[in-house]
DNA sequence: TCTGGGGTCCTAGGACCC
DNA sequence: TCTGGGGTCCTAGGACCC
């Protein structure tokens, strides 16, 4: 059996647990640069608040009800931290999907419905997060089982064959794991408008026009697993750094130093994993929400002769495939630096000419270690320009302190 | 004024190989 | 008139996820 353990509203409720007077209040946690909606408390949702939603197109009125945050990731993160350290106390196997999801393992769990229980409520008093939890023999209907847990029951649990028909009767198929939206429509198109539906329909038929991803998803719901529970993560393919700047920039050398920076926090996540790089990849974007205005959106690859992961390698790799990559009078909005080719040193072989990795690894290891003590962008590389506001900045104008990791904002108890 | 960021997998088609 | 069989690699595009 597979457990879904899920935070719920995410976001807005570890805004809530170091200020508790927004409890009770509509939350509305914006994405970078402030612009669209990412998570909404059940206030925020009741008062229609859309997920995605700009929030510049919220009318006024509605707008003043609303606590609005910046997101703060950081302690998002943290929390999602602490988290996962209560599931890992609680069971032998887990697999953290996302931020605020998880995998757990019950199998040898006497009584599944007990234990989540009990769970649920050890998650929400000792992070204050509130939380759901759905159960089922595969992780799709374990998914399934943690939205009807979100309605109100907290715990779901589909263990018996009953159980699982009923609950997927009236389960519209978009809601089911693995299903998006341009699918779901093109199963209504086929009369299939419900999970149980889906869970009938015949295989070949579902593999003629939706491929193997679609035919798995089909057994889990007729409770044959076919996906494991994945405690290891696996090695990432790619790594990708980019933001949208809070106004268009039109000077070339801000840009520049925008990709620069991009580039060496990519190369961060990249040594973090332990990981080297062998292509490396930059573009550019102007502002797509305005038709109207001038577009260009190019972009740029190259291989390296050597894997490495010595930000400074691959800093002038992407100067030198910027030169000349932007053109005078256009207004950018977007940039962003991706690595590929990724790798583990060890898997690595050079030939007789070219080493297989090159870069510093003491330099980079000391660099890192300076600004994990001391602050991200204490010291690194000139190309990243250094304005302490440069005109390629995000718009944050409603950030919460970083109550848990960051000494300055511990938040104080009066007594 | 204002519209996120970061990933994965699968498939089809073309180039190229012997 | 008729033109093999088997494979790899790469890329682009489309779908999905949080």
């Amino acid at each position: 059996m597979f457990a879904l353990v899920d935070g719920n509203n995410f976001y807005a409720s570890c805004e809530r647990v170091f200020d508790p007077g927004i409890r009770a209040k509509p939350v509305v946690v914006l994405s970078n640069n402030d612009g669209c909606a990412i998570a909404r408390s059940a206030e925020a949702k009741a008062l229609g608040i859309r997920m995605g939603h700009p929030i510049h197109l919220v009318p006024p009125p509605l707008r003043k009800q609303l606590v609005v945050r910046s997101a703060n990731f950081t302690l998002y993160g943290d929390m999602s931290a602490r988290v996962v350290s209560v599931l890992r106390d609680a069971a032998a196997r887990v697999e953290v999907y996302s931020i605020d999801e998880s995998f757990l393992d019950l199998s040898g769990i006497a009584d599944p419905e007990a234990f989540s229980r009990g769970l649920r409520q050890r998650v929400h008093r000792w992070t204050g997060i509130p939380n759901c939890i759905g159960v089922a023999p595969t992780k799709t209907l374990a998914k399934l089982a943690n939205k009807m847990a979100k309605a109100g029951a907290g715990v779901v649990v589909l263990d018996t064959l009953d159980q699982q028909a009923r609950a997927l009767e009236h389960f519209p198929v978009g809601d089911v794991w693995g299903v998006g939206r341009r699918w779901s429509e093109k199963l209504a198109s086929l009369g299939i408008a419900t999970a149980a539906q889906l869970r009938d329909a015949p295989t070949d038929l579902i593999l003629e026009r939706f491929g193997v991803v679609m035919t798995r998803t089909q057994r889990e719901l007729q409770g044959q697993p076919c996906m494991a529970l994945e405690e290891v993560e696996a090695d990432r393919q790619q790594i990708l750094v980019s933001r949208s700047f809070a106004d268009r920039v039109e000077d070339h050398e801000a840009v520049a130093q925008a990709a620069a920076t991009f580039a060496v926090r990519a190369c961060e996540k990249l040594r973090r994993r332990g990981l080297v790089t062998s292509a490396v990849g930059v573009f550019a974007q102007t502002d797509a929400f305005r038709p109207e205005l001038k577009q260009h959106n190019p972009t740029r690859m190259a291989s390296l002769p050597s894997a490495t992961s010595d930000s400074r390698v691959v800093l002038s790799a992407i100067r030198r495939l910027m030169i000349g990559m932007l053109r005078a009078g256009y207004g950018y909005k977007k940039a962003g630096v991706t690595l590929t080719d990724l790798a583990k040193p060890r898997d690595l072989q050079g030939d007789l000419f070219t080493a297989a990795i090159v870069g510093d690894d003491r330099l980079m290891a000391t660099l890192d270690q300076i600004n994990r003590k001391f602050g991200r962008g204490v010291a690194g590389l000139g190309a990243s320009g250094w304005q302490v506001k440069p005109v390629w900045g995000m718009r944050q104008q409603m950030l919460s302190p970083c109550y848990t990791t960051c000494a300055r904002d511990l938040p104080r108890a009066l007594c």
